[in-house]
RNA sequence: GGCGGAGUAGCUCAGUUGGUCAGAGCAGAGGAAUCAUAAUCCUUGUGUCGGGGGUUCAAAUCCCUCCUCCGCUACCA
């Protein structure tokens, strides 16, 4: 048998000093479909994710709720995971970067580039944000009236002068330029592709990588009075969770990754200072990055001070979390930012799931429940009409691989419905209703082109709502381990005279509550 | 300031290399049907394709210019 492909795919670990939000959902379910698609296409997938927990911040919050910093890592940490399993998120593995495997990586990757003659030690003044956790010039700040600097960002920053390790990113602008020239999908959407390329163009500077002034963090090999600066240690967890580069480790083929699917906001550290590091440790670079757009209330930022940020708990809770991945990854074209809003979901749920896919599939079911003993019909001879409905089921496979290639789950899915569209009108213009009587055995072939395409579409949709997508396969009594996409196509038909079990709804309508002003 | 995107029906958006490109979905209006989750199907759009100019037999699609919005970046000091 031959061995199955690697698909190795992560999402951005997150800071865990607070709780989760709408946009660590959104990048979760994303990259989930995304995982959970490769495996049915037959890839050997690893997906990842997990959480980044050290930094000036995290030891702040831990001071200000006056518990242990690890103790604070733990508790959110949980909280991730949480979301992760309430949103039916399919990861291999979570990653904490406080894990010792990951000093170990950590240390690993920072001796390399040492002896690459990447790192050395200077000192470094400047005025420092701690929760932009950045430096910035001094003509970047401004006094504000009520004596406090602030940084470009807004935040309060503080004269700090210290010693500290730099990174020779400034010799690795020409080997960057060349990879994103030679590998023009290395920076995905295109859009970001374009910036990162005229910012490393306008020119590198060294790049601190290394702080005194707290503990909290990974130490420098040799010098512990260091810790690494965050996005040594946060990029590289990547690497950790495969073992890379023990080649006993179980996972380590799984390094280079496939892709890592981020927000839009951290492009830049993904795509030139990790491919630096890399490149000066001498390992495999990633092969893509994609950065994704973000997600607004009603065209509003959210943000904790406004009051509209959406707790995805809730969310899922609300509407449910095959609603909630539906609607995230139909409604907004993945890698533009997008918006959330009540009427917005609601609008999915009963247009698309439960009228045009939940609908189908019960009027579908229940005839031939109530007509044939439950048994899916043998097809008589099949007309135009029937030829090309299935050949629309048959095709999805090879556009939804074309689909995502490009990561295009928006795309995906409006292929999906579009057969499910297709299948609706084929329905009523068969008027099986009618034949039942008239003409018996088109009905029956009309019901077995409708169970095989709601098959088709059932297999498809599973990367996006598992738990309906599984139930209606249930439905149409397909085999557990026949639902990959190589399941779908001529000569992998629905068996005629299978018993099918009693059909049941698989989506509610969204109903309005009287009182109930939903979370919007 | 520089670079790069975007501006297409009420809403969200598709529209390869210029020639059925003026479209889809949703919402709205009218109708049909009644198997089904008050679901489905059919019909219905007089849109200056941001404004103006130009190239061409032909431009939403190329060029110039202007306006608006957004991203990245630099800087006014």
């Amino acid at each position: 048998m031959a061995e199955k492909p690697t698909f190795y795919i992560t999402t951005a670990i997150s800071y865990p000093n607070g709780t989760p939000h709408i946009g660590h959902a959104y990048e979760l379910i994303a990259t989930d479909a995304i995982a959970r698609f490769k495996r049915l296409d037959g890839y050997d997938v690893f997906f990842l994710t997990g959480t980044d927990e050290h930094g000036q911040k995290m030891l702040q919050t831990a001071q200000r709720e006056g518990v242990p910093v690890r103790e604070l890592a733990d508790r959110n940490a949980g909280n991730f995971r949480a979301m992760g399993a309430a949103l039916n998120a399919s990861n291999d593995d979570f990653i904490r970067t406080t894990e010792e495997r990951h000093y170990r990586t950590c240390a690993e990757i920072w001796t390399r580039m040492r002896e690459a003659g990447d790192i050395y030690l200077a000192s470094y003044a400047g005025w420092y944000s701690v929760r932009d956790e950045a430096y910035y010039a001094e003509n970047e700040t401004v006094l504000g009236p009520d004596g406090v600097r602030r940084g470009p960002t807004g935040t309060p920053v503080e004269w700090v002068e210290e010693e500290s390790y730099f990174f020779r990113l400034s010799a690795y602008q020409d080997r960057l330029l060349a990879l994103y020239e030679s590998q023009p999908d290395f920076i995905l959407p295109e859009e970001r592709r374009n910036e990162i390329m005229s910012f490393v163009r306008s020119g590198l500077k060294d790049l601190s990588v290394s702080r005194t002034a707290f503990s909290w963090g990974i130490p420098v090999p040799g010098d512990p009075k260091h810790v690494m600066y965050v996005w040594v240690d946060a990029l590289t967890n990547y690497v950790t969770a495969t073992g890379y580069p023990d080649a006993a480790a179980p996972r380590a083929r799984f390094w280079p990754a496939d892709v890592h699917i981020i927000g839009k906001d951290i492009v830049r550290f993904h795509t030139v200072y990790w491919p630096a590091f890399l490149m000066s440790a001498n390992w495999p670079l990633p092969k893509r990055v994609f950065g994704h757009g973000f997600l607004f209330n009603r065209g509003e930022k959210m943000s904790k001070s406004v009051g509209n940020v959406i707790d995805p708990f809730s969310l899922a809770q609300h509407y449910g979390v095959d609603q909630l991945r539906y609607f995230l990854l139909r409604e907004v074209p993945f890698g533009q930012d997008g918006n959330y809003s009540h009427e917005a979901i609601v609008a999915r749920i009963n247009a698309d799931l439960a009228n045009d896919l939940g609908n189908l599939a019960q009027r579908s079911l229940s005839m031939i429940a109530k007509n044939l003993e439950g048994r899916v019909p043998s097809p008589g001879p099949l007309t135009p009409a029937d030829e090309a409905m299935l050949a629309a089921a048959d095709a999805l496979p090879n556009k939804a691989r074309a689909a995502m290639d490009d990561f295009a789950l928006h795309t995906m899915l409006a292929e999906l419905w579009r057969v499910v569209g297709d299948a609706n009108r084929y329905f009523a213009s068969e008027e099986p209703w009618v034949k039942r009587k008239s003409d018996p055995e088109r009905f029956g072939t009309v019901l077995y082109v409708t169970a095989e395409v709601l098959r088709a579409v059932g297999i498809l949709a599973q990367p996006v709502i598992p738990q309906a997508a599984g139930k209606l396969l249930d439905l149409l009594g397909t085999s557990p381990n026949a639902r990959d996409l190589a399941h779908v196509g001529q000569g992998r038909r629905i068996a005629a005279g299978s018993v099918l079990p009693a059909p049941s709804p698989i989506f509610p309508r969204y109903v309005e509550a009287e009182q109930d002003a939903a979370s919007a």
